[in-house]
DNA sequence: CCTGATCCTGACCGTTTGGTCAATATTCCG
DNA sequence: CGGAATATTGACCAAACGGTCAGGATCAGG
């Protein structure tokens, strides 16, 4: 997805396009669109305000361009299903890769969830397409699965939002599960264990 | 909780909080506490901005009075858990009524979203304290009907994450959910099934 | 009907914030 | 080296925002 039309970058550019989208990804996701600043951004970039407005025309940019960076990253667990696999390691190891990534990226977490909160204002076109066409493409597998009665049968995209929901509560909502957990646990690798559990009991046929 | 000792309120003032409280409600709902301005409020209230700060002396404590209001509305479900019930009747219950709560009160749940996503700087007593205990409280009646094998043994406070973050799911990020099912249909009765089916083959003994 | 308390508002203030711009520094390349 | 392209910045601007305040309107009780 290189653009081969638009001029090439130079060294700088890249370095820096890449420090202002690192501190825009850290003050998004601290604070949400709103509450970050071009400032702040600026400032975990290392640069100066104008500086950072010299890359990116706008706020609005900034934000435009680490969504867009970012979904392929977010979506691709998903589109690692492999259809020839056994379903039900398939799903679990879905579940299991969204669980980590909650963990590893948590700020990542955030900027979505943010965002569809606001009520996607960025994402609308990619929501209403390329995403339904990735969910789309993994329910025929799990369809064809159910189909063939290696998986329980249940409503394959309802099936999806629960996983959705469920691994990234434990990134979103972290200081709620802490507080209710308290210390000295690991809310992940415990999360982990119940997920398994729990979707092998829902999916074994 | 009703205050004995301040003098009590006007007819004018019962009405006009109530009606900052309602504004505030959906400007905080809709943009996040930051995204929201105090002049949305007062528009949504249909009050002046001096006026409203009149009867709440800033954003901050408009903020704070508003989820001190709805927290204990929010909560209520779980605490209508009947220790002397059927236990799986009483979990199902639980999750159905935390799913009308979404469908019904969708800004209610955003607001909350909104506050804990952000790290909770308004509720960090109330979740270290009240919530837990809340938490803790129905754990020891879910642990009971495990030990007693009337209920499948799982990990109790994953089990009420699992409830809160698929049922919050369906209010919070309605938008993602309605571009992945595409229109005509009903996101949360559909919901309702899945979860339902979910949690009657996970707690089965 | 009077008076004090409550209620309400327009005008205003200081700060923050997104964004601009002219001028300067640095890099690139023939 | 030298000049053009690129990169960087301090100073600045207009709008938005949270909040204040003096004064006027309204209301409740005697």
């Amino acid at each position: 997805m290189t653009d081969a039309s638009a001029p090439p970058m130079t060294r700088i550019q890249q370095k820096n396009r890449d420090l202002i989208l690192q501190g825009a990804l850290e003050a998004f996701s601290a604070n949400g669109f709103r509450g970050a600043t071009i400032d702040q951004i600026a400032k975990a970039a290392g640069l100066s305000k104008p500086n950072v407005l010299y890359y990116f025309g706008s706020k609005d940019e900034i934000h435009k361009a680490l969504l867009t960076t970012l979904l392929e990253m977010w979506l691709a667990p998903m589109q690692q299903i492999d259809p020839q696999g056994d379903p039900l390691d398939q799903v679990l190891g879905y579940v299991r890769a969204k669980l980590l990534m909650s963990r590893d990226y948590p700020r990542e977490s955030r900027l979505f969830a943010y965002e569809i909160l606001q009520g996607a204002p960025h994402l609308t076109e990619i929501l209403g397409g390329g995403l339904r066409e990735i969910v789309d493409r993994t329910v025929v597998v799990l369809e064809r699965w159910m189909d063939e009665g290696r998986l329980a049968r249940v409503e394959p995209r309802h099936l999806i939002f629960s996983i959705w929901s469920m691994t990234q509560h434990y990134a979103d909502f972290e200081i709620q599960v802490r507080a209710v957990l308290g210390e000295g646990r690991d809310p992940v690798a415990e999360g982990g264990a119940f997920l398994d559990d729990l979707y092998r009991k829902l999916l074994t046929p």
